[in-house]
DNA sequence: CAAGCTGAAAGTGTCGACAATCGACGCTTA
DNA sequence: TAAGCGTCGATTGTCGACACTTTCAGCTTG
């Protein structure tokens, strides 16, 4: 689980929280790829699994249908939502709207701290995308695009952008690797990192624009096609869905 | 409890959902104001005087925790959020990111039929103002922002607006009356209509800009004013909380 | 008199159980 | 043979109970 954004001035309790926990293993799951889209999340199933009660898994699974990431349907259960093509353009149309911005703000807050650190992301990215290697590629993307946020400083808007990175997770984890050329990843986002550094509103506007369509257009283009066929996952939620066990500090 | 959107296509079932109830219940009385800023929230105690059992109560929380109109504290229990001046800062700063957004694609996407509704919302602003009624402008205010949200087509977004007006209606319902004169509401949503109609986006983010940045600048004047002795809500979970009953469908 | 300690009371975290409901299977019937 | 209906199993919605934690009042002590 991403670190939860310090609510005001609680000590970030303990994670020994059974919900919490609990909802990072089916995030995991989810955004892994092991639970797939439309299939169902029987809480009594994930409740022997995991060995512990059904009441821990039930409000796990409302704090991820308020995030997006699971559907209730009454009287049925919870199910892995499903991404059609509108909500991939629906979650990218809200991204942009708030990249744009947190890019702005972010090159305004600039400090020399922050813009090292988004440099080193930056490398990091582009190191993953000379070793080819697609995981690492995606992860450090997610990475760059949340430091932007997190240098704009206003919890809320980083909050989201979690929630929705989350939810195309669900998509980008299905399909693997997301780019057909990595190296196309480093270079668009070197003109966002100079826009903010440069710090010109409308070039940073620009070229997130750029940026963010680009991803935006080949998402869209891989689950259009994904998209009819995709009722392949509707398996059965019998079997055993091997999510990762709880911290052993508990039971 | 807004239209839940319509999952895919489910007949919108029952809403005898207990949680959902108790959800519902739980906002009216915060943004009500008759639960104060910081105030706890025993979930035995709203279990106790609605006569169910805690465990549709605590999920109800939950719920509410994700829209942040509660903050958990573990071992604890849940209190009602309370908005600092940064939180205000912040709400106001991605709500005028998403409204721009927002309100340009409102004008894009504007039909006969979604510029008739929006005239509608907006007379009906200025009648209340004109009346002077404090309580069905604030209203009619949400609304007609909500409806912009509305006609620009992503769910998403106005579901994140919903969960944004819900957050500011707990200072809001703190304040009562939000503006000292209400006729500003109705002069600072002339233009922004106007833009939206004529179509013209620069024009369209400026109005926006102006009048949210009026609200904003007014509620974080009031939040200020009231942030340092603001304690005084600090009340026991003792007391009766008068929380609306259940619907009689059930129990 | 203030500070720390101790105990009880209140409240949360979790559990197992029961009733209501939904979906599926199989049976009857035209 | 296909459609309609009833029954059964599985799963959810809700409940009451128990253990542990936190809180707070009263007491002890420096």
């Amino acid at each position: 689980m991403r670190t939860i954004s310090p609510p005001v001035g609680l000590p970030t309790l303990t994670e020994t929280d059974l919900v919490r926990q609990v909802a990072g293993i089916l995030t995991e799951a989810i955004v892994g790829g092991r639970l797939g889209p439309g299939q169902k999340v029987a809480e009594a199933a994930v409740a022997r699994e995991l060995g512990i009660s059904r009441a821990p898994v039930r409000e796990a699974a409302r704090l991820l249908e308020s995030q997006g990431l699971l559907q209730a349907s009454p009287r049925r259960g919870f199910f892995v939502r499903a991404l059609s093509p509108e909500d991939v353009d629906e979650l990218y149309d809200l991204r942009l709207c708030i990249e744009r911005h947190a890019a702005v703000e972010a090159a305004r807050r600039l400090t020399p701290e922050s813009r090292a650190a988004l440099r080193r992301q930056y490398e990091s990215l582009a190191e993953a995308a000379f070793r080819d290697d697609p995981a690492r590629v995606v992860e450090a993307d997610y990475q760059f695009h949340r430091l932007i946020c997190e240098i704009a400083g206003n919890r809320r808007t980083l909050r989201l952008f979690d929630g929705l990175a989350a939810e195309m997770r669900v998509v980008i984890g299905l399909i693997g690797r997301l780019y057909d050329d990595p190296h196309e990843i480093a270079r668009t986002h070197a003109p966002v990192l100079a826009a903010i550094e440069a710090g010109h509103p409308e070039r940073i506007v620009a070229h997130v624009d750029h940026h963010v369509g680009v991803a935006w257009r080949e998402v869209g283009r891989l689950v259009r096609a994904l998209s009819p066929p995709g009722r392949a996952a509707e398996g059965h939620s019998a079997e055993v869905l091997v999510l990762a066990s709880l911290s052993p500090s508990k039971r």
